[in-house]
RNA sequence: GGGAGUGUAGCUCAGUUGGCAGAGCAACGGCUUUUUAAGCCGUAGGUCCAAGGUUCGAGUCCUUGCACUCUCACCA
């Protein structure tokens, strides 16, 4: 195909692609000069660079004066990184360069550079979105700015596409998760954010280690999708001719390794459901779960507070952590209800007065002739209740019917070990006491199974073999990861938090003509 | 799937009642050794998302389609 020649027609075309030719030819243009140069464009190991912001806190930068170079070795300095703004002006150049701690200033000089052709000549040549290496002796300008005066410059990778707008950045939202890789140095704060979640997946794995639990990482194909009530996406081995599902939940081999005599451990990986997509749902989504032997859903409750106060702390200004239009307050201690108090509190309905409920789901436009009691009580609840809970919630003690996995109440076993977190209306985590008597497991199975469609009427026999070895009492908690880091960097959609977001392809593109 | 909105130069966006397609940045040529989104002079750049329709005339009005955003529904 003639990438030159052939014109994009659709609107979101992304960037560097056939509409963008004229710009590719001129740079391409540069290109073969700079090589002419006898320069190589793509460079290669580039060792000893500096951060920029480290550079920024030398201490020989403190009594600097204005417009002076420190001369000597303190005054030696090295980066690299893309070019975002250039202001050539004549025999001086000068250049804001980004790496991934920040931006730093670099001066190039035709004194400086001299007439050898990697120097001067090469830096006329460079252009926004240029990666570059240099180094040259520190210095403050006139107007106070720190700047490395460079005396050696290499070209690392040529930009062959046109950069997006200098000081908007790209903002076109459907081309920033097209072209994450454009967006990560366009927009600052986009890579800022990811920084964010990398810390704070590091720290909740440092938190967990800190107290005795393992990382594990059991199969996200499984020839039965349990663990959770959600549609599964389907994929197939030809070796083996067998279909598999991409899992839904790791719950129900996290809870073998439990029987197998792991007695704390965690996975933090990801969970694929066949289901809509809004700005709280992606397909495929990190989950935290984590199982501790011998613990309960009391247990769990202190955990999870702990672990999202410690991230609140080390990643959020103060307590009170703004997110869309609302602020949302993680002072110590959370409030923890029941589920049946929270209903009365926002539905005005008692749980047990059935028909009370059923008009209260009436009035609220649900339909729930057919549905069964706990359904439509839950309904209620969802709608009445979960947009109320911005300040972080435990919910608890679900009605049992809701909770398959989960250990009945000894004192009332209508309610079931469980609770539920919520923060800005979200639900974010979800944990209980593990459900181990296998013939209770398996009757709950028996229930589930009857209401679902055949295609995926599937027990997993092999769990309930496992239960029956015997597992020990335990708590389990699930963790949206996405979701917590949306609250934790005030994200508003999911999708501002994950990498690349699942897009539908650019027809054009997806047909291959 | 329903409803609302958006789609104009590489990017960010204007475009009046239907009457010659616009700006800033980026690009290209020139000037410039202290700029900070550098500045000044000049040049080029368009399938106005696509297809059809109404009209003497459509970026603008209508229909259909595509993509995205918001929202509702489905859904832990």
């Amino acid at each position: 195909m003639d990438l030159t020649d052939k014109e994009d027609t659709g609107s979101g075309s992304p960037l560097g692609t056939e509409r963008q030719g004229r710009f590719e030819r001129q740079r391409q243009e540069k290109l073969s000069r700079i090589k002419e140069l006898g320069v190589e464009p793509y460079g290669g190991r580039y060792d000893g660079a500096e951060l920029a912001e480290d550079i920024r806190h030398r201490p020989c930068l403190q009594g600097a004066e204005k417009g002076n170079i420190i001369e000597g070795e303190e005054g030696k300095a090295k980066c690299a990184g893309r070019i975002v703004l250039l202001r050539d002006i004549g025999k001086l150049i000068f250049i804001t360069v980004r790496d991934w701690s920040g931006t730093i200033q670099i001066g190039l000089s035709k004194k400086l550079l001299g007439p050898d052709a990697s120097g001067w000549p090469l830096a006329k040549l460079l252009e926004l979105g240029d990666i570059i290496g240099v180094s040259g002796q520190l210095g403050k300008t006139r107007t106070d700015e720190i700047t490395v005066w460079v005396d050696n410059l290499r070209l690392l990778s040529k930009c062959l596409c046109q950069p997006p707008e200098k000081f908007h950045g790209l903002s076109d939202i459907d081309l920033r998760y097209r072209q994450r890789y454009v967006d990560l140095w366009a927009n600052p704060e986009v890579m800022e954010r990811f920084k964010n979640r990398s810390a704070i997946i590091r720290t909740i794995r440092e938190f967990l280690q800190a107290r005795g639990f393992r990382e594990v990482e059991t199969p996200m194909m499984q020839s039965v999708a349990g663990g959770a009530a959600a549609k599964p996406f389907v994929t197939h081995h030809n070796a083996l001719d067998l279909d598999l599902f991409l899992r839904i939940a790791p719950e129900l081999f996290l809870k073998r390794l439990l029987v197998g005599g792991m007695e704390k451990v965690f996975e933090i990986n990801r969970n694929f459901r066949n289901e809509g997509l809004s700005r709280e749902h992606n397909p495929e989504f990190t989950m935290l779960e984590l199982y501790q032997a011998y613990a309960d859903y009391n247990v769990m409750m202190d955990l999870t507070e702990e672990i999202i106060c410690l991230l609140v702390e080390k990643y959020c200004s103060s307590k009170q952590v703004q997110f869309r239009d609302i602020t949302v307050d993680y002072t110590r201690p959370w409030r923890r209800a029941r589920y049946a108090e929270l209903l009365k509190e926002y539905s005005g309905c008692e749980i047990d007065d059935i028909p009370a409920i059923r008009a209260k789901a009436r009035e609220l436009g649900l339909d729930e002739a057919g549905m069964d009691e706990e359904v439509v009580i839950n309904g209620v609840f969802e709608a009445t209740v979960e947009d109320n809970l911005i300040n972080p919630t435990f919910v608890f003690d679900y009605p049992a019917a809701l909770c398959p996995l989960t250990r009945r109440k000894k004192d009332d076993p209508k309610y079931a070990e469980r609770f539920e977190l919520y923060i800005a209306g979200m639900e974010l985590a979800n944990a209980y006491t593990e459900l181990n008597d296998p013939a209770v497991q398996e009757e709950n199975f028996q229930i589930q199974l009857r209401g679902q469609d055949e295609s995926m009427a599937t027990m997993d026999e092999d769990f309930i073999t496992a239960l029956k070895y015997g597992m020990p009492p335990a708590g389990g908690l699930g963790i949206g990861i996405d979701r917590l880091i949306m609250v934790l960097t005030g994200a508003t959609s999911i999708r501002d938090v994950v990498l690349f977001p699942l897009l539908r392809p650019i027809k054009d593109q997806a047909q291959g003509k």
